[in-house]
DNA sequence: CATCCACTGGAACCTATGGGTG
DNA sequence: CACCCATAGGTTCCAGTGGATG
């Protein structure tokens, strides 16, 4: 058993890393520079300096899909707008939310009202990470806003999430703010980042067109794009000479292959870089890229499914042990095994919501059948290797996955 | 060409958890 | 104390649905 482990860490300890900033290949780092997004920031900037005459910015939409730079863009503007306050002295109030991480509705106000400071200032009027309605939760805030006359940029990242899981009503509830107390010297701005270009279809029509006074759309990179934004990004992130060009090429074709992902390209190149470390590589070449992109396709449904709750882990074992596929041969299967666990089954509703669940993780894949006289199901398949599975369940199920292969 | 199977998928409702206000 | 709140993860109920079959 000891045989490597000495040189592994000889390895480690002798210092030749090839990365020299390792904080730069993850997705939180904001860059001082962002190529090809200048028109992109220079809109966002110019809409919201019109708070420095004292007046409400417009609120703002900003769209485009995942790595096209919405947030770092959002980020880096924001960042400056609050140290040119500081500079000029004038009062303005920037919160960033990610809706997402937020988890729910509710923990968005609540982090608002944390950042705010209301929690450590108003006695009787804090917001609890609990026990509030919503209504009273968003009145406190936006009271404790006109009360101090606050000039409040609020940027919600991700905000479909948000919109998604329980409506519009807080998006409402903060522009309809706007014009109580805009006698009053107090005024939000809203700043919207999402994935989906479709969201605003979701919005009642008053908030649509109050949230997207303003719009900017972010496009893909092109190939061509991603290529000199990794190579700058490696320049900060690599030692000299420690990554081949063609590395970094081919990390741009593979990211750029479906749409221009910023953020896929740089993950790719992250991983890479740990497989070139740490078989003891002088330098990234493109066999590290292709071995990087190699394990993330494989790492992400061994994660999900490992990670799995149980009922979900047991649906996909039905799935591999099903004959047909359908899902009342499935959903069948299912309860055998749940009897043989002695776990109390869900009903088949649940059962065909979890399926869809790991559909949309990929675990999985569906085709709607009709067999006419014989109803309309759909087939389901599992999409990764039985492997992947026997290996990522092995702890669990054990028993049930021997029985499986057999 | 109407029928009718075996589901699909929306919506309301339920329960537990971890709180709140007056 | 009585009664209210949000959320996760479920259950119960049920109106569709597409096309092979009689």
């Amino acid at each position: 058993m000891s045989f490597d482990i000495d040189s592994i860490f000889d390895k480690a300890a002798s210092g030749k890393s090839l990365v020299k900033n390792r904080q730069a290949l993850t997705i939180d780092y904001v860059p001082e520079k962002l190529p090809f997004r200048d028109e992109e920031a220079k809109t966002l900037a110019q809409v919201l300096s019109t708070v420095f005459k004292g007046a409400r910015p417009s609120n703002l939409l900003l769209f485009g899909k995942p790595g096209t730079g919405k947030t770092a863009v959002a980020k880096n503007v924001v960042d400056r707008l609050q140290k040119k306050s500081n500079e000029l002295k004038i009062d303005v109030t920037v919160i960033f939310i990610n809706a997402k991480a937020a988890g729910s509705a509710y923990k968005v106000l609540f982090e608002i009202a944390e950042d705010l400071g209301i929690n450590k200032e108003e006695q009787g009027k804090q917001v609890h990470f609990t026990g509030l309605s919503m209504g009273e939760a968003t009145d406190r805030i936006l009271q404790y806003i006109q009360k101090k006359k606050l000039h409040f940029i609020l940027v919600i990242d991700e905000i479909d999430s948000l919109v998604d899981k329980s409506g519009d009503d807080i998006l409402y509830n903060f522009t309809r703010a706007n014009q109580r107390m805009m006698s009053k010297g107090g005024f939000v701005t809203l700043i919207g980042i999402s994935n989906s270009l479709t969201f605003k279809d979701k919005l009642d029509p008053r908030v649509r067109s109050s949230l997207s006074e303003e719009e900017t759309v972010f496009n893909p990179y092109t190939v061509d794009q991603l290529r000199q934004i990794l190579q700058e990004r490696s320049k900060l992130a690599f030692n000299e000479g420690a990554i081949s060009d063609a590395a970094i090429n081919l990390c741009a074709a593979m990211a750029g292959r479906e749409h221009g992902d910023a953020r896929k390209a740089i993950d790719l190149l992250r991983v890479a870089a740990e497989l070139a470390e740490r078989e003891g590589a002088t330098r990234v070449d493109e066999k590290h890229v292709r071995a990087g992109q190699d394990r993330m396709e494989k790492d992400a449904p061994f994660v999900a499914l490992k990670n799995a709750p149980v009922h979900h882990k047991l649906v996909i074992i039905a799935v591999t042990k099903s004959k047909s596929g359908t899902t009342g041969d499935v959903y069948d299967t299912y309860l055998t095994l749940c009897k043989q666990v002695e776990q109390k089954p869900l009903t088949q509703r649940r059962v065909t919501q979890i399926i869809s669940e790991l559909e949309l993780l990929g675990l999985v894949s569906t085709d709607i059948v009709n067999q006419g006289r014989y109803g309309r199901s759909q087939k389901i398949k599992i999409t990764i290797p039985m492997t992947t599975v026997k290996e990522a369940l092995k702890e669990d199920f054990a028993s049930l996955i021997t029985t499986a292969t057999n």
